[in-house]
DNA sequence: GTTTTTGCAAAGCTTTTGCAATCCG
DNA sequence: CGGATTGCAAAAGCTTTGCAAAAAC
């Protein structure tokens, strides 16, 4: 559940090797443009011409956060889920915890906010997590709420 | 690292009854007034008159925690912290990387930012959680950055 | 005297790691 | 070829759970 803080990017370091199984974890990241965790992309891509295993997908996606290249969520049962970030710069989201969507939210005022007192306080390499969940509107009248936040 | 949402409280529900051990757990919890583990409460506490077992510390977080009196936060091992909660509400905090060490920040801003995407979103029940991290003053002078966020 | 709670050990989960086999460049 | 990467299974952590013994009211 939380929305990562623009890193202190580790960015431009090296990019490893391309190979079929990074590219495969990449598609399916690019395909479902929503959180997903470690698990059900791997459970994805066992039904793939490319079966990537759990440890390469994992790897794979602590490498892509390292990079800067996902917002990562973490919901109440401790699972990450891992979603593609636009390139422009990170999100945060509002969560459907019942159904697990996420759409991203306008947060410049507490981009702001979370700017102006890292800075007052003197602290350094100041991070924010920030994220938003509730139970969306299609939710609310179907599905009854969910503990752990949907989406499998 | 998350520091809680107003939760859609479950207060004022049955209290449960007053044990020993309940009573040793909320002692060291308004002792330290910091963000402290499961794990670090249960070794405090095994010093004491009266030790704890590890499962009933967790149970009576677990239950503090439903009931609102606590904050809570994850670090980036997955391991929760708790902190007791001030009465008039809940905070959110800037804890230092390197010590763990916690401190409350102002937040009406974010507070504010929350409420309103959420009305706005038309999403039901909409909580938040904020929380920033970064290096205090005192660390970034003593000690280097440690990858978790200190305070075992 | 019931009912709740405790404690221990075992189980559950997600994530990480060791290491030989394999692949990329 | 040589070093990076994969996969499997085992290990690591944190947290929860089952169940008999103990405590609370």
């Amino acid at each position: 559940m939380n929305a990562l803080a623009p890193r202190p990017v580790e960015r431009g370091r090296p990019a490893g090797r391309t190979t079929r199984q990074r590219s495969a974890v990449r598609r399916v990241l690019d395909d479902c443009a929503d959180f997903v965790s470690a698990q059900a992309l791997h459970e994805r891509l066992a039904t793939t011409d490319l079966p990537v295993g759990l440890a390469t997908v994992y790897r794979t996606l602590r490498e892509l956060e390292r990079a800067g290249h996902l917002d990562v969520v973490r919901d109440k049962t401790g699972e990450r889920r891992y979603r593609k970030r636009p390139d422009d710069g990170h999100r945060h989201y509002l969560i459907c915890r019942a159904c697990g969507r996420s759409r991203p939210v306008e947060s410049q005022a507490v981009e702001e906010w979370a700017e102006r007192t890292g800075r007052l306080s003197g602290y350094a390499a100041v991070e924010h997590i920030v994220e938003l969940t509730g139970i969306c509107t299609r939710c609310r009248r179907d599905k009854p709420e969910r503990p752990d936040g949907g989406h499998g």
